[in-house]
DNA sequence: GTCAGGTGTCGAAGCGCTTCGAAATCATTT
DNA sequence: AAATGATTTCGAAGCGCTTCGACACCTGAC
C-alpha cells in the first residue's frame, strides 16, 4: 500500500499536478467543475499532502514551536489550559505544535528555527532577563512571548496585566472598607528568579493600597501546608488588625483557607480573601478572584503569531484583569 | 542572510554534497581528514539540515506525535512529568515531539500519520474501548500506548501494573494487622468512562483483601474538599472498625487527610493511609505510597517506540509497582 | 473575421536532502 | 608491471510538493 501522492490524485482526476495543488491551496482560480473533480479524487484516494515536501517547496512548515517551562514549581493547571488552547487555536489556523521544554535552552530554539522545522515560536513563562530573548531578536522566525522580559522593545509579548490585577484586588478590598490588608505572594524563589509577574502584582497591590492610604504588606509564600500555616500565623501576629488578604499563589490558596480556619478566623466574616488564580480553583472554593486567563492567553498568542507569519506587524498585548466577586469577600 | 544549505558546506569544505551527507549520517565510512574538514565547515557556517528536505528524502521525519488527553479531570502533575520525560527521551534519540490533544480524535492521528509528519505515535491515557485503537492497528506508523485497551493483542502498551499496585496496598495493610480496610478511588466518571486503571486497581485491591480474608470495601471519590469529607465520614459511619485506607486519587489525597483530622482520627495512630499517587505528593505529605512512575513511563514508551521505528519487535510492558513506606502507616 | 484581454490549465524548474551505483584512488599481491 | 580488491569519494536521480511563466481557449469589441 504505497502512500498516495499528488501525482496519483492528478492522474485520477485527469488534470495536471499543478492544478491539484492550486485547488488545494486556492492560490489560483480553478473552474468549479475541475475543482470538484479534484476534490472527489482527493477524497476517494484518501490523499494527504506530504508535510515534508510541502515544507520544502513552500518554505512553510505549518508548525509552530511551543516552548514550555516544564520545571517544577509551575502552575500546572494554567500551563495545561494554555497548552490546550494553543494547540486548538493553532489547528484552526491549520498549524501543528511542536513541544519543547525550556531546558533545551537557546540551542534548542536555534535548532528548530534553523532547520525550518517550525515557522514561529511561542515561549511561555519568559523571565525578566531571559537568555533566550537576545536570540529571538535576531532570529528570522517570528516569535511571541508569554510574559514580559526587561526590555520588550521590538518583541511581541502577551500577558495578564498583573500590575492592574494586584491593584484591582487592593481596590476591591479598599472599597469594602478594609483598612489593613496583605498580599501572600509566590514562593521566595520566584521573586529571586525575577519572573516579573510576581513582582508586578506586588507593585500594583502596594501602589494602589498606598494611594488609598491603606496599611498594606506583601510577603512571599511557600506551598506546603505547614509553611503556609506558619506564614499566615506570623502575618496575623504581626498585624492583628488585618482583615483583607490577597493570595497570589495557586498552590497555596487552599492551604491559606485551611490555616485561617485553624486560626479560628472565618471567611469572609473576619477576613476577606481575594485570590489571583485560575478560574476553576476559585470557582471550586467560591473565592472572589482575578482569574488567570490561560485560555485567552493561548488564543491571543497564537493569533499574534499567525499575524506575524503573514507579515503583519503585531504589538504586545496586556490582558485586562477581570475580578469576579464570589463568597470570600465582604 | 540566506540560510546555509548542504551545498554551501560542501563547497566550503571542497567535497561533494553526498560526502557531507555521509559525514553527518555516518552511513558510509569517510576518512578522518575529510570528515574533520566537513565538520569544521559545518561549525563555521552554522549549518543546520533542513528538516523538510531531510524528511522528504529519507522518509523519516524524526518527529513523534504525543497525544495527550488535555481534558479536565486528568492528573496534571503526572501528565506533565510524563510529557517532560517523553520530550527529553525523544531528544536523546534525536527526535522531536509534536503535541496533539485527544480531542482531534482519530482524524488527527490519521492526518499526521498520512502526511508523514511523524514517524510514530505515543498515546496517553488510552481507554478500555478506545475508538482510536482500530485505527492504530492498520496504520503503517508504529505506536505505543500508555494504558491498556480491552484487546491489547498486537499493540505495544506501557502502564503501571495497577492490579498489583492495588494488591500490594492491601497486602501492606494486611501485614500490619489491619482487618478492615477501604479503597477511596477515582471520581465516579472515571469508572464510567472505563479508563481501566481505576478498575484494575480496585480489582487488585479487592482480590488481595479477599484472599487474606479482610473486610474490604471500595468506593469512588470526588475531588472537592466537601465531597471528600462527606465520603470519608460516610465510610467511617458505615464501617466503624475501619483502620486502613488506600487512596487512589491524587487530587483528593490532601482532602482525605484533612477530613480524617476533622473527624478526630489520627494518622497513623488510628488509621493507616496508603496512597497511589505521584511521588512528590506522597513525599510532601509523608505518605506511604505506591508511586505513579510517570517519568519512567515516558522513558519506556519512547524507548519502545524507537525500537519499533528500527523495525524491532516490541512487546508490552507492565511496570512493577513500588511501595515506599513512609509515616502514614503502622 | 480579427484582435485584445480574461480565464483556466499545464509543464517544468526547483526546494535541500539522501542514497545508489560507479568512478577514482590507494595499497597489495602475483 | 599488471591485476586485484578495499577504501574513499563523487554525480545524479529522485523524494512530493509549490510556483512561475506560458499556452490554449473563450468572450466580446471593433
Amino acid at each position: 500500500m504505497r502512500t498516495v501522492t499528488i501525482a496519483d490524485v492528478a492522474r485520477h482526476a485527469g488534470v495536471a499536478v499543478s492544478t491539484v495543488s492550486y485547488v488545494l491551496s486556492g492560490k489560483r482560480a480553478i473552474s468549479a467543475t475541475t475543482r470538484q473533480r479534484v476534490l472527489d479524487s482527493v477524497r476517494v484516494l484518501g490523499y494527504h499532502p506530504n508535510a515534508g515536501a510541502r515544507a520544502l517547496a513552500s518554505k512553510r512548515a505549518n508548525v509552530i514551536a511551543l516552548v514550555l517551562p516544564l520545571r517544577a514549581g509551575m502552575n500546572l493547571p494554567v500551563l495545561m489550559q494554555f497548552a490546550t488552547s494553543v494547540v486548538a487555536t493553532a489547528r484552526q489556523y491549520d498549524h501543528d505544535v511542536l513541544l519543547m521544554t525550556a531546558d533545551e535552552g537557546p540551542d534548542g530554539i536555534r535548532r528548530v528555527a534553523a532547520s525550518a522545522m517550525v515557522d514561529g515560536l511561542l515561549l511561555m513563562d519568559v523571565e525578566v532577563r531571559d537568555t533566550r530573548v537576545p536570540l529571538l531578536r535576531d532570529l528570522a522566525e517570528p516569535s511571541v512571548l508569554i510574559g514580559f522580559p526587561a526590555d520588550a522593545e521590538g518583541l511581541t509579548c502577551v500577558d495578564l496585566d498583573f500590575h492592574r490585577a494586584g491593584a484591582s484586588c487592593a481596590a476591591h478590598l479598599a472599597e469594602r472598607g478594609h483598612r489593613e490588608i496583605a498580599l501572600l505572594g509566590a514562593p521566595e524563589v520566584v521573586y529571586e528568579r525575577g519572573t516579573g509577574f510576581a513582582e508586578r502584582t506586588r507593585a500594583g497591590f502596594l501602589a494602589e493600597a498606598t494611594g488609598r492610604e491603606l496599611h498594606a504588606v506583601a510577603v512571599p509564600c511557600e506551598e506546603t501546608y505547614d509553611e503556609v500555616a506558619s506564614a499566615v500565623k506570623l502575618l496575623f501576629d504581626a498585624h492583628p488588625g488585618l482583615t483583607g488578604l490577597v493570595v497570589h499563589n495557586e498552590a497555596a490558596v487552599g492551604h491559606v483557607l485551611g490555616a485561617l480556619r485553624a486560626l479560628g478566623r472565618a471567611v469572609p466574616e473576619d477576613v476577606s480573601v481575594v485570590a489571583i488564580c485560575p478560574d476553576d480553583i476559585a470557582e471550586r472554593a467560591r473565592l472572589t478572584s482575578v482569574l488567570i486567563p490561560a485560555e485567552e492567553l493561548g488564543r491571543e498568542a497564537v493569533r499574534l503569531l499567525m499575524a506575524k507569519l503573514d507579515g503583519l506587524p503585531a504589538g504586545s498585548i496586556l490582558l485586562e484583569p477581570r475580578l469576579t466577586i464570589r463568597e470570600s469577600t465582604r
